[in-house]
DNA sequence: CGACGATTGTTGCGTATACAAATTTCGTGA
DNA sequence: TCACGAAATTTGTATACGCAACAATCGTCG
């Protein structure tokens, strides 16, 4: 039974917060760097990636799988629509905004692909096996909780 | 022997960069909701705890240790600056700037300290122990690549 | 000494992110 | 119907992030 006792300079090695951060920016940076012969990067490609998956999205609804705030959502849309890739459709709810992949959205996900293959080994290889397992028990973790 | 045949429909739910972006936006938004009464963010947080840790800082040493870009640490070392958490300490070699705590900046990290145990322990319940010792490893290896 | 390459940071630019506030539209109850 | 609260999204504002280009300083080799 002892006290952590929890001191300014032991907290950069143990935030839990601090860690997945590092994590996140070395990781993106693998995809990001994969993706940008695309003009594309992975934050958008993920967007892409759960539009196509549902069809027509709401933008609600991929912020939920997301979680990502409605705001930065709406911003990343704009751009994604100006690039050709998205389009809005229209709804019989004047408040919903949905939106699907255009061809050329399509086509560039399928384009993609090798990129983000060789990313996601890359990646694999780099966390290992036993930190994957771990990521998708986290993920359901989290989505268990919205659910509740 | 199974060829895995790739699909767009089924990236949103693999992509191992996605997931951890997830994470990310899930924990980080957990620690910047504990801050805010301190007006102060985790990605400052974690600067200013890395910087109590090595006494003096020079911005090329942080970055390799947060993985951050070093035109990012400029701007957030400003910031910091300018809210008298930090300053910038005179070197020998004019490219230097080497920057530490204020005495401010100190009592700022013991103030926050029971936040900070308190997101950790919310964070630690939400991903599960071994999602946390997953974390350790996953730095771990990602240490050990610049080292090389 | 003096030019040149290497090291160390900063600036310009565009995207990503979230909170707070504003906007638009919908449903409902008086 | 119309007024009001709820729902869905956008705008305003500030920070975070990285790449490319620039700036400043240092070492060294001739």
């Amino acid at each position: 039974m002892k006290k952590p006792a929890t001191t300014v300079e032991t907290i950069a090695t143990t935030c839990i917060a601090g860690r997945i951060r590092v994590l996140n920016r070395v990781i993106t940076n693998l995809y990001d760097n994969a993706l940008r012969p695309f003009g594309m990067k992975l934050s958008q490609g993920n967007v892409l990636a759960v539009t196509a998956k549902l069809g027509v999205a709401r933008p609600a609804q991929v912020c939920e799988i997301l979680k990502l705030d409605t705001s930065t959502l709406s911003r990343t849309v704009d751009r994604m629509v100006d690039n050709g890739w998205l389009e809005v459709v229209p709804d019989d709810d004047g408040r919903s905004h949905p939106f699907r992949l255009t061809d050329q959205g399509r086509q560039l996900m399928e384009r993609i692909i090798p990129a983000w293959e060789k990313a996601q080994v890359e990646a694999a290889r780099l966390l290992g096996e036993d930190t994957l397992r771990m990521l998708d028990a986290a993920i359901l973790r989290i989505n268990m909780l919205d659910e509740h």
